[in-house]
DNA sequence: GATTTTCTGTACCGTACGGTACGGTTCGGT
DNA sequence: ACCGAACCGTACCGTACGGTACAGAAAATC
């Protein structure tokens, strides 16, 4: 973990491949993900496959590890911010967080790591997990901090604030999703489920009390 | 879903050779739970496990649904509590729910129900969901709708207070675990992550205010 | 333009698994 | 004692898939 002696740098065909391979696996599961599947939607052979990635579990690692890499930065924490901006950050964490986990992508991208848990130590798990955080929950968590240290907020732990968070937006709603019983409700909702969250989160965590 | 057409109830014989199905599914996820793999653990033929069960899919509904049935009923919600009385029904639950969803056997359900998710309209999420929901769900829905009539607890909706108080308990652990990540921390730190949730949510909740 | 590398397309191999068939055995009913 | 149902163990079949081999095309290098 310390030196990263992979380097996930791909071709651009490689890419290329890797997206289709991913549209495959979101409109099919992993079931449909073979390699010969692969290679015909991709305009590739097989052969091409494994000397690029390995064997399967490379390639299925290859894709995560892709899709992890497409994180878009997002907005910087404003370095003076009014107690409404903090708010009005928080909830577009919460807006983005909803959308990204109702997303197809990340529902086949989750479901597929979670299957692959059980065995085979190519953790794809750990992959998502990292990406998950380093897409959201850590400039997130410098937001609380600031959040603190301006003063609008008071917690002694923001790894414990943000987890707090995360679990009043997100509630049973993930898991609900990856089971496959409720197709994420309308934006309207979602904007409303996100107001909310935030709101039950100052009320928690804000500096008043 | 209005009829019920189907006889959940099985063999004692069958009800043993899903036990057994069962812990073979958790010690070695869905790929080591072939048709030849129970028959040989569980001492029968694989015809007699198509007999009784249809096809493969059917065998693993009915794993789902033998587990599903082990619900326990729980302490009903005393008939006059006081306001400790409540907080401690509820750190209970948020105990319970912690332990559940942390078990080897709810890991390895969940895991294949999200599995099945993409594809074969046999609905193991919807049983898992169901049950899930039958175990704690509802019951503590109604231990919340006490604390309201007995004005403890301030709350409009019991089945948004529900969702809260489940995010507040289970945060980002099960999906965590359910990627492989961490093996759930020790019975203390369960006590005081229970008891951190459910003081949130009296504050949020709480008749005072 | 010749040569070497990389790629595609297809064919192939071994294996594993879902599902079926069948002979032999146990066991309850009469 | 006989019969039939249920069942076990094993063998078997078809197929699907991961992985490899190979022949020819494309592209790149010189």
């Amino acid at each position: 973990m310390s030196t990263e002696p992979e380097q996930p740098d791909f071709t651009d065909r490689q890419r290329a491949v890797l997206d289709k391979a991913l549209e495959l696996l979101v409109e099919g599961g992993e079931k449909a993900l073979t390699t010969a599947a692969i290679a015909r939607a991709a305009g590739c052979s097989k052969e091409s496959l494994y000397k690029w990635f390995g064997d399967r579990d490379g390639l299925l690692a290859a894709i995560v590890t892709r899709q992890a890499s497409k994180v878009i930065p997002g907005a910087d924490p404003a370095a003076n911010m009014s107690e409404d901006g903090l708010r009005a950050a928080l909830e577009e964490f919460a807006r983005n967080l909803l959308e990204t986990i109702s997303g197809d992508v990340s529902l086949a991208l989750n479901r597929l790591a979670i299957g692959q848990a059980s065995k085979s130590e190519t953790g794809l798990g750990a992959i998502l997990e990292k990406s998950g955080r380093a897409r959201i929950g850590r400039q997130t968590t410098a937001l609380l901090e600031k959040g603190c240290t301006l003063g609008y907020l008071h917690c002694e732990d923001p790894q414990e604030a943000y987890s707090t968070l995360y679990g009043l937006v997100v509630r049973d709603q993930h898991i609900r999703m990856l089971l496959g019983g409720t197709a994420q409700a309308s934006a309207k909702d979602l904007e409303l489920a996100a107001q909310t969250a935030v709101k039950q989160f100052i009320q928690l965590y804000g500096a008043r009390n």
